[in-house]
DNA sequence: CTGTTAGCGCTTTCAG
DNA sequence: CTGAAAGCGCTAACAG
């Protein structure tokens, strides 16, 4: 991680200057200099704390960093203070709009508590994962957002105990007490498949990936088991697993669903798949078409929880995340607990809304 | 920007701890003083100065930092050396595919030469751009990385002159004479209606944003009008307006499109609509499917710049940029700035590929 | 091979 | 109302 040393430090091109702008921005003690006073009473200009500064002077402090085109340095501050309003946000995975999405609400969240995000971003690796959890901790920052991928909780602040302050995103963390912001799941999928049944889907696919380490994809897994149970055997119900790491395994897993689905089309069953997310989603309305045709959505129905912006465009049924909202709470909460709140471990569990298309209109 | 004053400092959660975990962080004195010797041998080791230290000492270094958990605060390194490995990136519109793309790209090569990105989403706000452009300052980030909405030079370093070192990615500042990478858009563009023509589209319509103030709009707008003509007439090329971020003017819009549609169709024209990038040819499609059905592609051949993955899923032909590439070129462009590299401004345009889909198989 | 001594740019007592 | 001085955690001469 080190940069190592070897670095020709000779070389300075920024020595090359046009003309009047000084190579080397302006300190608080150039203001101070400039403006004919101590480096206090700037200090106490840019800390707000005008009321006790004379008009004159603080005048003269107005026009020295104009003249300069002084701007504070964040990191010296923060050094100081021993807070340097950086948070953390680790998502795993970007190319999921969902954490796009989250992205905006966080950064809304912290334009208005005054904090700066520094936005890590894990590519689905759970060992990028782990080293931007400890550049973040090497920043200083002063919490951090986390929709883990892997993380354990040994680098996280349990609530009231040691650490850096963490709140969770959409998945909680074994053995980790801390606050958590997602989806209310369980009712998300009840959702879901009470719309299913209503339009006379009897044979439902809910399709997953590998669920065991993420608990947003257990919990709907396990919500859907359960949901089906409570029809009453009206229905038949069945988890697929689809593990888009692994693209030979996705190609097997994708074989074993059209055998589903051509037995059930033989034995005149209505069929519906019943995506976890929108990765899978994209990947089974992918497959659909390539395996039946432009017109795969006369043939099987697709829902999904997420609503990417390409749901519209295909016609998809979904169960949509508040997403903003979820972001916006998430740095909510770990302001709080940054301020010193020493509450217990919270979860904010957000309604899903169901969007219907065509897909289930069939 | 500042925090105010005000806050209630008696508040400290922090002090409510589980019991052996050390309330702050370990310094590197901490350490010193844990492995019996001064902050140099520490700070010697951890730039990884080793051959000068004896084994014993590191030895007992190793452990003094295990045992504490000691890391490094990179704001105080940063502030000492001068240099914080931060880079700056500021984004135009995450929610476009290609801005994550790219990112990603950004992110390997970030990794690869050992900064870490500071990642700025303006979210087509220009107002948003500047106060972020203004933070990364602030932050002191060694050099930033700019899809500019409506940056103004003012703020960042010319060749050779002052500010703050930047290369630009997709779009041109004016007035701003930095280094840049983008799509060579004029091939790009030659492609597109190249493969239009010779799929006997003689009626092609130009959809892009207003272009006046982005410079890759306007370069792929001129090499439309340009590859027409030299078509020598043989094809009727028109360039149509859309305002995504005015959604009455998008409205309009759409209705001319319409009407030019009905009129081609009636006149016997096989007509093509070409998007100057993804948000428009979502829009677009959106639009084809509302207005004429779920077979809309049956009625109007669709091409666009930028491959989004729902592309392959609506079977939309699109000319796909190396935006991982062009991501990670811009960082090796800033990074031998900041290494004071005193050349004249570069550019690297990237080639575009085009990737045929049924939509312009009609 | 190792430690001492100055700061980096800023905030914060503590005296005027 | 204002300023001098002492650090925040770390690195970099400069002596041993």
């Amino acid at each position: 991680m080190s940069a190592g040393p070897g670095r020709p430090d000779g070389v300075d091109g920024a020595e090359k200057r046009a003309g009047a702008a000084p190579a080397r921005r302006a300190t608080i003690s150039d203001v101070a200099r400039e403006a004919g006073t101590g480096k206090t009473s700037i200090s106490r200009y840019l800390n707000g704390e005008l009321g006790v500064l004379s008009p004159d002077l603080r005048a003269r402090i107005e026009a020295a960093i104009e003249r300069l085109d002084y701007r504070p340095n964040q990191m010296a501050r923060g050094l100081k203070r021993g807070r340097n309003r950086l948070l953390g946000l680790l998502l795993a995975d970007l190319a999921n709009p969902y954490s796009v999405e989250v992205l905006q609400g966080v950064e809304a969240a912290c334009h208005a508590l005054g904090y700066m995000p520094l936005i890590c971003h894990a590519a689905n690796e759970i060992e990028m994962e782990r080293r931007y959890l400890q550049l973040l901790t090497t920043y200083r920052v002063e919490g951090v957002i986390v929709n883990a991928l892997g993380v354990r909780e040994s680098m996280l602040k349990p609530v009231g105990g040691g650490g850096i302050p963490a709140v969770l995103i959409d998945r909680t963390v074994d053995g980790l007490d801390a606050d958590m912001v997602g989806l209310d799941n369980a009712a998300a999928v009840h959702l879901g498949t009470k719309h299913l049944l209503s339009r006379g889907y009897h044979d439902i696919v809910f399709v997953v990936q590998p669920f065991a380490q993420v608990s947003s994809r257990r919990e709907r897994e396990a919500a859907f088991r359960e949901s089906m149970q409570a029809s009453g055997g009206a229905a038949r119900g069945l988890t697929h697993v689809l593990d888009l790491q692994d693209e030979a395994a996705v190609q097997i897993s994708l074989a074993a669903l059209d055998a589903h689905l051509a037995r059930a089309a033989a034995s005149g069953a209505r069929c519906a798949l019943f995506a976890a997310n929108a990765p899978v989603a994209l990947r089974l309305a992918l497959h659909l078409k390539a395996a039946l045709g432009a017109h795969w959505q006369q043939r099987v129905a697709l829902i999904a929880i997420d609503d990417p912006d390409w749901a519209e465009l295909a016609g998809i049924t979904t169960i949509r995340q508040p997403t903003r909202e979820i972001g916006y709470r998430a740095v909510e909460f770990l302001h709080e607990r940054i301020e010193g709140a020493a509450l217990a471990a919270r979860s904010a569990a957000f309604e899903g809304e169901l969007v219907v298309r065509a897909s289930t209109l069939g």
